[in-house]
DNA sequence: CTAAACTCCGAAAGCGCTTTCGGAAAACGC
DNA sequence: GCGTTTTCCGAAAGCGCTTTCGGAGTTTAG
């Protein structure tokens, strides 16, 4: 057991004595109470700068009885499951808790399978006061686990049942509704979907948004353009083999992601057709090195630094007493032109 | 100041009460001491399960005088910075976190170019006991002040100089000397680098290796096939445009990383070259989706999940007592053969 | 059967900070 | 000039756990 480092810090008694006050006195002066004299705060805070005074962290945790910390869980890293965002949301929340000093914990789950564990394991750890969930599936056991846990936490994306808890999520179905309109004003149509399971809650609304989008431009739905692929380029790739072998091919895919909209080209490609002119693709995600496929990636992006951000001010709202149930946010995804749509040919 | 949550913990002195032992006792019960007799052990540990107790992370630590948690600063997000490895990084080391049940406190710079601020401030917050840092530069003033610091810490790369510190790096100079010697191998005379910025350490061990390969192999460094780039497709795209118009191109190119090497891919293709045979690229990353770039993408790997792990272990048992210096340890990359290589044409 | 050696646990003092409570001193009111 | 507020701070009790110390009770040795 580590004892304390070399550089024992400055304590709050030292700097109280320093100043010739109460710890007490010195402590409320530091967190600015109100029955403190002008005078004695300046020179508590004075003494305080000087000799370097840094409040223990843990000291003030358990005297106030708050972690001061939100912990997140890493996405399980399966096959369907690399999450290009996860650096990017970090960035956010770490940045909106930076304001506050609170702290981000992140863990991971251990044993694959058993993400649910970790959660709960989270949870009585005691370790966090609240947390922020992500890659929402359409009906997830954590957020069914944690709404009756009593943790406060809020989650990127949503359920199948939007209610009793405080979730921030993309216009998943707009958006592909959006893809598919972009496509039908081009001239297409005959537009495919390359989707997820619907065990995600994003791939179900994006789902229902690319029927939506076909029915508002006229267009038929046909179950054999609507194909399902795990979450990556291989799926994408056999998705698209699978959608080029028909007998009446589509004109224009759109994916589910990026990822499987870079395999999709790519198969595309083996089938000798040329991408943005035989065959249009959008993906979904806006990744940076989309612009750098062949054909630069058409694609939906959205800001997740942003995101994280706010998730995060919600959650600290609902720590500081706020109703989860109040946030309940939709934001828009943005289309991004690049080169792998156009008309069809 | 959110007050304690509505399920209050259950804490030592109830199972200490419940037993009938002191708090003294049941806490020595608990954590193993040998003073206490089995029967009053087992009786403690009994009600501490049947209670569900878990004692409080917090006042453990103020007690114990360790936070038991580890740092890790992401890297910055500029437009030299997209490091694809964090989360995977960061899965590594919350597994050999959990072993301790410690934690990972992640945090971001909040100003950019305020890197080592965000260190100094993490360093004397009290809230870590030792730091991961990665993304080594080759005079590094992190380490420089982690050094002077007192505060533990372990890095992923090395600096120029790679004295009194602990350290973990892939072996970067014999990697770049494998890809050349794998490209003369194939017939390749005219082999070019794109590099980035000696600044990063691991882009000047390859800058070596660069040339240590060209060596081995017979071939004439050419200062004009040496060229420097960002750490971005778009870096690559420029980089690979100007080798190009040389009027003896080179016939294969190595690049510092697998986006560098997209964006040259990008490049020799829009001047009508064939990635694979008209001129080689062989990347530097092992990313996934280099597996569906056009072509595939040839690079290095290495497994940053077991690095991050390992880094985790070393620093433990830094924090255990250990000498930092006895932690330098250097680890291989692995080709991974696809399609963006062959012999001239 | 007594002295020495163990076993095992209680008591108590922290760890470094927060927060409530009460009261002395100073300011105010008329 | 005396009672009433106000202002400001000290005292003290935690927060929930750890760890040292010492001493009862029990076992062993001789």
């Amino acid at each position: 057991m580590q004892k304390l480092s070399p550089r024992r810090a400055v304590s709050l008694s030292q700097i109280a004595e320093a100043v010739g006050v109460t710890e007490g006195t010195a402590s409320r002066a530091l967190n600015g109470y109100s029955d403190i004299a002008e005078s004695t705060r300046q020179k508590v805070m004075d003494a305080a700068s000087a000799l370097n005074y840094r409040p223990s962290p843990t000291a003030r945790r358990l005297a106030r009885g708050s972690v001061e910390t939100i912990g997140y869980v890493l996405p399980a890293h399966g096959p369907d499951q690399t999450d290009p965002f996860v650096t990017e949301m970090l960035n956010g929340i770490s940045l909106a808790l930076a304001d506050r000093d609170w702290d981000l914990l992140v863990t991971t789950v251990e044993k694959s399978g058993a993400e649910l564990e970790t959660y709960q394991r989270l949870a009585d750890s005691g370790k966090v006061s609240g947390l922020i969930v992500t890659r929402t599936l359409s009906r997830d056991p954590r957020v069914e686990f944690l709404k009756s846990s009593g943790l406060p936490f809020v989650v990127h994306g949503r359920t199948a049942d939007v209610k009793g808890y405080a979730w921030l999520d993309i216009d998943n179905e707009q958006a592909a509704a959006d893809a598919v309109k972009h496509l039908a004003d081009l001239g297409h149509t005959r537009v495919a979907l390359i989707c997820a399971s619907p065990y995600y809650n994003f791939s179900r609304l994006r789902i229902d948004g690319y029927r939506r989008g076909l029915a508002e431009a006229g267009l038929q739905f046909r179950t054999d353009y609507s194909v399902e692929a795990p979450l990556s380029a291989e799926g994408g790739l056999a998705a698209m083999r699978s959608l080029i072998a028909l007998p009446d091919r589509p004109t224009a895919v759109v994916c589910v992601t990026d990822l499987v909209a870079i395999g999709a080209m790519r198969a595309a490609q083996k089938e000798g057709l040329r991408v943005g002119s035989d065959i249009s693709v959008v993906g979904y995600d806006g990744l940076p090195f989309g612009a750098f496929t062949d054909p630069p990636l058409t694609t939906m992006t959205q800001d997740v630094i942003r995101t994280g951000r706010r998730l995060t001010e919600i959650l600290l709202e609902i720590l500081d007493g706020a109703s989860p149930t109040r946030f309940q946010e939709i934001w828009n995804a943005r289309l991004i032109r690049r080169a792998s749509d156009g008309p069809p040919s």
